[in-house]
RNA sequence: GCCCCCAUCGUCUAGAGGCCUAGGACACCUCCCUUUCACGGAGAAAACGGGGAUUCGAAUUCCCCUGGGGGUACCA
C-alpha cells in the first residue's frame, strides 16, 4: 500500500488547533506505513488568504515537528490546471453554465423555506437552450459552471474511522457550482470542492484523513473522483476538538491558534501529545505520554474515537508539566532565559549562567508553563522587592522581626553554604526560644516579599550569591 | 426544516457477547513527605442516557426515543 496523504490548512488565519490535530493524524499515519505527507496551502479565498497566516501556518507544523515530504503546494498557483479540468467537465457534459443572479437564487431559497422545503437548487439551467443560453448572454449576465448531480445516485464509502456511510444524490442540493461567476465565455475562479478533488488526483493522495466537518464534502467529491476517471481514495473522518460546551472549537473560543499555546509557554511535545490524545488512545503497553515517533509505530484508525473531544487544559497542562520536569536543567534555562528577558528582569546570560541554572533547579518543580518562570522568578530577578499583604503582616510581628535582627548581626562576610544558613536558622531557634515555623515564615517575608515559594535555604543561597540577602533582611524590619 | 454523524466516571478514554461487582489517565477529595508552595508517594469518590428486541447471558448486536454535534454557500 502506497501511503500519500496531505494536510491542507487554507491561510485565513493562524494554525489553529484543529488544523493542527488533523494534520497529527496525517502524519502519524504517513510514517506508521512509510507513507508520504503532504503540505497544501489552500488559498483559493483571495479575500481573505494572507501571507502571514501561511507563515505562521508553516512554523508552527515545524515547531510541533510535523515535517512535510513534499510541498508547499500553494493553490493560487495552480489555476491552470483547474482551469483544464473544468472545461474538461463542460466537453463532457457533466457540468454546465448557469446564469442565475444572486437574487434569484436567494428567491428560490426563501420560498422553499417557507414551503418548509430543504433549500436546494432546482437545476432549472441544467439544459438550457441554445437561444436560452445566447438571450442570457445578451442580458450581460455572468455565469457559473454547475456540475451534474444524479438525483437518484445513491453514494457510499467505507469510511476510516466511521465505517460504512451512505447519501441520496438529492440530498446534496442540487448541481453544484464548481466554479465562481465570471463573464459568458470565460472559466470562473473555482471551488473548494472541485479544487481539493483536482489536487489531490494530481497529488495522488490515498487516504484523505480530515475533520468530521468534512462528511457532507465527501459524497459531492467522490462524485467529482467519478466524472474525472480518477480512483476515489479512501477518507478517514476525525472526531471534531470541542470546547467546554460542546461545540466545535472556534477562534471565539479564545486561544485556539498554535502560537499562542507556544506564547504562553507549552512546549510542542506536550502540544503533539496532547493533541493525539484528543481522539487517539495508544494501545495497551503504552501510556498516555509519548512522543509522536512513539505514536507512529502504534498509529491505527481502529483507535480513533468517534465521537468528539472536549479541550481540556488540566490535562494538557498537566502533559505540559510533565514535560518540563523531563527536560534537563541545561535545556530548562536554555528556554526560560528569553522568557525572562522578555519580563525585563536583568542579568548576565553568559556570566550568571551557573546561578540561573541553580535558580532553575530551584524553580522547575513548580513549572506547569515556561511562563510560569516570570513571577517564579520574580523575588529572584526583579529589581524591587515587592511584598504580598500576608508577608507584610508576617513582618510585624515582633518576635519576627527580633529573629530577622538576629540573623542580620550574625550574617558573615563570607558567601553562604547551606550548612552555615542550617546552623544560622537553628541559633535563632534556641537562642530566641521561638518555633522553627516562625522563622522560617518571617526569613521567606523578608527575603521574597512571599509567604510560600520554593526551599527557602536554596532560596537565601541564591540571593546571598546575588549579594542582596542582607539588604533585604535590613529592608524587611522597617516595613 | 432537511441530511449526516455521535452517545461509558466532571473531562479524555479502555472495552469489539461471558475475562466487567466496567479498567486507566486528568481534575477533585483524604493521607504521607515537608517551615510553606510545588514535586513525589498512597488511597477514596465517580460512568455504561431511556425503552424495547435478539441471546442461557449485552456496556458490547438490532430497532425506537431522547440528547448532543456537524453540514446544508458563487467560504474553506
Amino acid at each position: 500500500m502506497t501511503v500519500r496523504v496531505r494536510i491542507a490548512p487554507s491561510p485565513t488565519g493562524n494554525l489553529h488547533i484543529g488544523t493542527a490535530r488533523t494534520a497529527v493524524f496525517n502524519w502519524l499515519f504517513a510514517r506508521r506505513y512509510g507513507g508520504t505527507f503532504i503540505l497544501r496551502i489552500e488559498d483559493t479565498d483571495l479575500e481573505r488568504s494572507r501571507p502571514e497566516f501561511t507563515q505562521n501556518i508553516l512554523d508552527g507544523l515545524s515547531w510541533l515537528g510535523l515535517n512535510w515530504d513534499e510541498g508547499p503546494f500553494f493553490q493560487s498557483q495552480r489555476s491552470e490546471l483547474y482551469r483544464q479540468y473544468l472545461q474538461l467537465l463542460l466537453d463532457k457534459g457533466l457540468a454546465y453554465r448557469a446564469y442565475e443572479t444572486p437574487a434569484e437564487l436567494e428567491e428560490l431559497r426563501s420560498s422553499q423555506k417557507a414551503n418548509h422545503q430543504a433549500p436546494r437548487y432546482d437545476n432549472r439551467h441544467r439544459s438550457l437552450t441554445p437561444e436560452q443560453r445566447s438571450a442570457y448572454e445578451a442580458e450581460g449576465r455572468q455565469c457559473v459552471i454547475r456540475f451534474i448531480i444524479d438525483d437518484l445516485r445513491e453514494i457510499t464509502w467505507n469510511d476510516g474511522v466511521r465505517g460504512q456511510i451512505a447519501w441520496k444524490g438529492q440530498d446534496l442540493g442540487g448541481d453544484m457550482v464548481i466554479a465562481r461567476a465570471a463573464p459568458a465565455n470565460e472559466i470562473g475562479l473555482p471551488l473548494y470542492n472541485f479544487v481539493v478533488v483536482v489536487d489531490d488526483i494530481a497529488m495522488n493522495i490515498s487516504h484523505v484523513i480530515r475533520g468530521e466537518d468534512h462528511i457532507g464534502n465527501t459524497p459531492k467529491q467522490i462524485l467529482l473522483y467519478e466524472a474525472l476517471g480518477a480512483i476515489v481514495p479512501q477518507f478517514a473522518h476525525t472526531p471534531l476538538i470541542l470546547n467546554s460546551s460542546g461545540a466545535k472549537l472556534s477562534k471565539r473560543d479564545g486561544v485556539t491558534s498554535i502560537s499562542d499555546f507556544q506564547l504562553m509557554g507549552y512546549v510542542s511535545g506536550a502540544m503533539a501529545n496532547y493533541m493525539s490524545l484528543l481522539g487517539w488512545s495508544p494501545p495497551e503497553p503504552m501510556t498516555e505520554q509519548f512522543s509522536l515517533a512513539d505514536a507512529a509505530t502504534h498509529f491505527s484508525f481502529d483507535r480513533v474515537n468517534r465521537s468528539g473531544a472536549k479541550f481540556d487544559w488540566d490535562k494538557l497542562n498537566w502533559l505540559n508539566s510533565h514535560y518540563l520536569h523531563k527536560l534537563s536543567i541545561t535545556q530548562l534555562t536554555d528556554l526560560l532565559i528569553p522568557i525572562w528577558e522578555e519580563a525585563g528582569y536583568e542579568f548576565h546570560r553568559v556570566n550568571e549562567r551557573q546561578w540561573l541554572e541553580q535558580l532553575t533547579a530551584l524553580l522547575s518543580s513548580s513549572l506547569v508553563r515556561l511562563t510560569d518562570g516570570v513571577d517564579l522568578a520574580r523575588p529572584f530577578l526583579a529589581k524591587e522587592l515587592e511584598y504580598n499583604e500576608s508577608a507584610v503582616a508576617q513582618l510585624r510581628q515582633p518576635q519576627g522581626i527580633n529573629s530577622l535582627k538576629y540573623v542580620i548581626s550574625q550574617l558573615p562576610d563570607a558567601p553562604l553554604t547551606l550548612e552555615m544558613a542550617q546552623a544560622l536558622i537553628q541559633q535563632v531557634v534556641q537562642v530566641q526560644g521561638l518555633k522553627k515555623g516562625l522563622v522560617m515564615k518571617t526569613m521567606r517575608a523578608a527575603l521574597t516579599g512571599e509567604l510560600q515559594g520554593p526551599d527557602l535555604l536554596e532560596s537565601w543561597l541564591l540571593l546571598n550569591q546575588r549579594k542582596v540577602d542582607l539588604k533585604r533582611l535590613e529592608q524587611a524590619l522597617m516595613i
